[in-house]
DNA sequence: TGTACATCAGTGAACGCGCGTTCACTGATGTAC
DNA sequence: TGTACATCAGTGAACGCGCGTTCACTGATGTAC
């Protein structure tokens, strides 16, 4: 039960500072209310701590981005449904966003080749998508896994520099992220 | 003269660690065979010295953004050319690109239009070579400002990407930049 | 019901560390007369 | 040529700080007889 009030104070703290260097242990304690030592009751040191909050953040970032695409059929409409879910979780969780995808860390470890990749849950159901999308005949191009792979490559290019340049005057994100699908599946799109 | 020599080993330093929080002014002074006190002769404090730093490094990478190009005269082959460069600048030096494009900061400052960042060197490149494919009538789409963003942002992804899972088993990087700006400018270019 | 003991979450003080920065200083070099 | 002084890059020691982590401990709770 504490275990979980510690999580939530890291998350919380992780998202002040967006910075899991910048999270010590002690403010940890002082956030649920005792002292430091109290923490290594529960997590062994520092870094599997901050490991578990991200694994708990990274499948929050599946359940949204599954929860995003339900209302839709259509592929194209659900990786635009997709998209949106991936850059909305981004803005509303720069810190997590940070960890998770713009600090070189290889915790989700299992990341290391293009099947795991599609393992991993917050890449499958945008990969599922590509694939329908290609089964319909919509695309052209490379096939599923590489388009997928540019797919995540220009949507996380947008993520990480509304977070790294947040002082640039965007146009809206939602219009930034539409702008970036829509060119890339024009890139995509079958011809004729 | 020793100035410079503690902006080489500072960025000596932050290529090694990739992090100026880990990169110390005692670091830097034992690297350059003085005591810690002596950087304050020079640099009036930590900030200041990475900031100086990040500032040399931008414009290297215009500087190599802009040789690469020389070559070319089609807009296209140089967009090509400078997303090349681009990728290969973040890959070579990946504390510097970390650090001007993957943090938070807002040194570089003047960055906080469309107007500034088409004044950046580093970005007005990409931007020029843009502007003439619309003047060909080779694109059509959103017109240059968004289009220009929108390849920055897909190139920046994959940069991005590459730097975050290096142990990610990608295909090779120059296949990787080609597919990125193929789309992308296969997404633009105009129909009929 | 009462006593003895085990369990265990949490405490408080301390550890050693590396950091950015300050401060009084040294010692070589250059200049004025 | 010799003396007095200013300049100034650099030194060495110390400052206060926050950190992750360890350690011996306390005190409440539960169990066995």
């Amino acid at each position: 039960v504490l275990r979980d009030e510690i999580l939530d104070a890291t998350e919380a703290l992780l998202l002040e500072t967006g910075d899991p260097e910048e999270v010590s242990i002690r403010a940890v304690a002082q956030q649920v209310g005792r002292t430091s030592p109290a923490i290594y009751l529960h997590f062994p040191d520092k870094d599997t701590l901050i490991l578990s909050v991200c694994d708990r953040m990274f499948e929050r970032l599946a359940e949204e981005s599954a929860a995003a695409q339900l209302p839709y059929d259509d592929p194209v409409d659900r990786i635009r449904a997709c998209a949106h879910a991936y850059v909305r979780f981004a803005l509303d969780h720069p810190a997590a966003y940070r960890v998770l995808f713009m600090e070189p860390n290889d915790w989700k470890s299992e990341m290391g080749t293009m099947e795991h990749l599609r393992d991993s849950v917050a890449f499958r159901s945008l990969y599922d998508n590509v694939v329908a999308a290609y089964e319909q005949g919509v695309f052209t191009g490379p096939g599923p896994d590489l388009s997928a792979l540019v797919m995540w490559v220009s949507i996380h290019g947008l993520a990480s520099l509304l977070l790294a340049k947040p002082s640039f005057e965007w146009p809206p994100a939602e219009a930034m992220v539409d702008l970036v699908v829509d060119t890339e599946l024009q890139g995509l799109r079958a011809r004729g």
